[in-house]
DNA sequence: CGGGATCCAAGCAGATACTG
DNA sequence: CAGTATCTGCTTGGATCCCG
């Protein structure tokens, strides 16, 4: 989507596909980019160890994932031209003030997951 | 994959499948969520009113959003017997509590978006 | 080591038709 | 009005192979 539709929703208000936050929402949403950035909160790493930090990812995402997030300039990636190629990422300075909201989140998960889970089983048992 | 994968992912770090953060991100990342929360940040609404809200949304989306939402405690949802049916949608107490970080993330998404738009520009232009 | 390219399966989401 | 049900296309993402 975002394709042909996007002209037509151009039109509108708030909560729209040009809205900021919807821009932003479509990246930190597919599942990795949080789990990326919390990775590299605690400083920079190469693509493997990248790897071995955000355990469960595929080779494919994580590359696609830092490609997005290179691009968004959140994430800068530096190549060391050495015997076996070494890449570094790290966070930039934008991607560092990203690191506050998304604490924020988190914490919200944390406090709230006993009251979510308790929702959901609570919702699943009747109906 | 969290099927096979999922025990031997358990043993792990932070990061994970089964962290409350991804729980949660699953949730607000697919795309509807957080403009569904925004739109009755300012009051409850009934269906049809949330659907012109947020435009864009299919009937189906905003049923299978909202259900989610109702699922996980975070939006109430009150039907009215009444001649045309009448079904009100709010936010529940911790619905309200979930307002403050993504507005937070709002607020970055705002203040950031013109460094994203102009570092996506320039990693379009050359490489 | 750090990817790019390709293939393919599963799930997501839109359009449409029907219901209490 | 507020949905449910179904059919179907398209995107997402994993697996695999290959390259500098």
């Amino acid at each position: 989507m975002v394709t042909t539709q996007a002209a037509s929703v151009l039109r509108g208000s708030p909560y729209r596909a040009d809205c900021p936050t919807r821009r932003i929402l479509d990246r930190i949403g597919d599942r990795w980019t949080v789990l990326i950035v919390g990775a590299l909160s605690d400083g920079s790493a190469r693509f493997s160890e990248l790897r071995r930090r955000v355990e469960g990812i595929s080779q494919k995402m994580l590359t696609q994932t830092l490609r997005g997030l290179e691009r968004d300039g959140i994430v800068s990636r530096t190549v060391h031209p050495e015997v076996p190629v070494r890449v570094e990422y790290a966070l930039t300075e934008a991607g560092r003030t990203l690191r506050e909201p998304l604490r924020a989140l988190e914490e919200w998960s944390i406090a709230h997951l006993g009251d979510v889970s308790a929702s959901q089983k609570a919702y699943d048992r009747e109906d």
